[in-house]
DNA sequence: GGCTGGTTGTTCAAATTGGAATCACCGGCT
DNA sequence: AGCCGGTGATTCCAATTTGAACAACCAGCC
């Protein structure tokens, strides 16, 4: 049983600063969505990736690894979004059991509709509020993190 | 109504990696809390606050607003810890209304018991993955981020 | 062919969350 | 003293989240 190392001023420095950033920031861009367009974070990254994934839409699971969010949390919000007609769910072709989900025009609709509002957001909460370095290394060293937790 | 500013690559390269290191350090560290100590994160912080308040306690509002939740969730989950005897709660001095939280015996052993282990997740997760330059700009660039936020 | 371990997506129950409504009280003003 | 807008905390409700359980199916191997 090691001896705890506990963290130093610069390292508590940096880890206060990112859970404090994080919860005002998602706050903050959730509040806009919600007030602006009636969506959800979470729900709007959903748009957004089946955006990018064009007419072959995605599967369940890899959207919700991609989104790093449960799989049955996935189904509630892929049937949220397809109650309102901005989702529908397809068969995949390669696995009967597959199920992909793909945008419809409504849905594609709404992400451009919705996305320079939460663009503005974004800038407004963080980006903005940083100077060209520091979101290089922000980039680099979230960018690790995030490497490392998802191999691990 | 102005044109929108896009993020460039740069700036994207920031926001995901943010959006991406956040929502997996956090679900690590619940995870390891959940697993070790049996609390949720939100609740370990509630214990983190109430032991740097000393025998004082603080007052409701003050904590959610110190924890970025809302007040509701706030009682929520200080009813869950008074359940279990890690939290009591006591009138406040100055106002009859007020209601101050207090860590009992019992919850400033469990934030003993529980810290090692969360310590070593923290650093394990973000910390250890970071060199002193990339945790100062981290803190400098994410601490101003928040101090906007908290303003604005 | 048939078995077996792993995968896919959904369903289920339980826990949590946030906002609106509510009730009691504070503090300044007349 | 009495009034009034604002504050403190809780309650209530609807929405969301997660993991476990489940049923159906895939893929490699005997």
């Amino acid at each position: 049983m090691n001896e705890t190392r506990w963290l130093d001023a610069r390292e508590m420095a940096a880890w206060t600063a990112f859970l404090d950033a994080s919860h005002r920031v998602f706050r903050s861009v959730e509040q806009q969505l919600k007030d602006d367009a009636g969506l959800s974070h979470p729900q709007y990254e959903i748009l957004v990736k089946l955006g990018a994934a064009g007419a072959a839409g995605i599967r369940m699971t890899e959207l919700a690894e991609s989104l790093i969010t449960s799989k049955s949390g996935l189904t509630y919000q892929i049937g949220q979004l397809e109650k309102r007609g901005l989702v529908t769910r397809g068969a995949c072709p390669t696995d009967v059991r597959g199920v992909t989900a793909r945008l419809t025009e409504s849905g594609r609709a709404a992400l451009t509709e919705a996305a320079p509002g939460h663009v503005a957001r974004v800038r407004e909460a963080l980006i903005d509020v940083l100077d060209r370095d520091q979101l290089d290394t922000l980039a680099q060293a979230l960018g690790r993190v995030s490497d490392r937790l998802r191999d691990g």
